[in-house]
DNA sequence: CCAGCGTACTGGACAGTGTACAGTTCGTCC
DNA sequence: GGACGAACTGTACACTGTCCAGTACGCTGG
């Protein structure tokens, strides 16, 4: 989108995310450089940096901008299905944006705001399993790391197709949450 | 090690890989390119390309050739404690080599020759607690997923001490050996 | 012993990457 | 209206993986 040389971009910190969020819709992660979202933005690649620090931070960003398209279980819901509904939703969301996969694990991209959403709804469920506040931080993290690893595996164009790994991890929750409310 | 010119370096698929390791040793990950391997051997890093197809193949043979420091466990051995002990000794060989972590995770790296040696031990274990074949597949990805998600997490420097996720690693590997086999 | 062949290797280059530095242009506030 | 600070541009650096063309060497058949 390029501009009539000679006035303001008015880029903004949200502008920025916008457009990284629309390259890599389109290209996907390999596609996704300072140059190519400055592109998109009919702009100079340095003049992203008045807006964000770091390639890094705006991946950042990126990563958990697309948890919002996630919805948090409902507190009143069946804990066990409600917690499985989360995760399976997760993996099928993840199984779309193969390559941001290792992001996930690798990186801050967990701990964002909507990130943080979703781990106090879980907490909420597990804690109508009887599982008390301090344990189930422990079982938090357990659920998501299976949800991201099986999604890691799916996304690795295993010779295991994707159906196989869904229920393989389906499985995977319910012998922690089972265990953990044991 | 640079030559005196005019001779040949005599290179080989098992000395670039050497190469590689010393320099994922002493510089880690970012530090290794394959420019860097290439002066390493004293040589132009075009010369790789005669023993190795890609940087990525390169990779992937440092990757499988790092799981030769582990061991497998003993088929005699208490199947629970010896699954536990593996996936233990595989959470702490990857909390020193951090950076390699999502690799594993997104590449064929844990597909090699070491990796599959370390999954027919895992199976043997799993059969004396009555998982049968067609299971214990499913419960090898999932403790394997569980301990390179768990070592992902320790990676990310995240505020939790890497005792807090390896006691959470424990946890988790037992509820799932625990629920895979009842 | 020597010609020839194939492979190992070099030099140079290309198309990218993230990002720093210096300078210009603009909107805003006193 | 003039100064200030932020936004943005142009240019450049130091890298990256990898390709192409050429050279020099070791080994093998005659």
């Amino acid at each position: 989108m390029p501009r009539t040389p000679g006035q303001r971009a008015g880029l903004s910190r949200e502008a920025v995310l916008a457009a990284a969020k629309t390259v890599f819709a389109e290209r996907g992660l390999p596609g996704l450089s300072m140059r190519s979202v400055a592109g998109e933005l009919g702009v100079a690649p340095n003049a992203l940096y008045s807006h964000v620090a770091d390639k890094d931070a705006l991946v950042d960003a990126l990563l958990d901008d697309q948890l919002a398209a996630l919805a948090p279980p409902s507190p009143d819901a069946d804990p066990v299905a409600g917690l499985r509904a989360v995760m399976l939703a997760t993996f099928d969301l993840l199984g779309r944006h193969a390559d941001l996969v290792p992001l996930y694990l690798a990186r801050q991209g967990a701990r964002g705001p909507h990130a943080r959403a979703l781990g106090a709804a879980m907490v909420v469920l597990l804690a109508r399993l009887g599982v008390d506040e301090a344990a189930s931080a422990r079982v938090v993290r357990a659920l998501i790391v299976s949800t991201l690893g099986f999604a890691a595996l799916a996304a690795a164009d295993a010779p295991l197709g994707n159906a196989e790994l869904r229920a393989d991890l389906e499985a995977t929750l319910d012998w922690i949450v089972r265990g953990a409310a044991a």
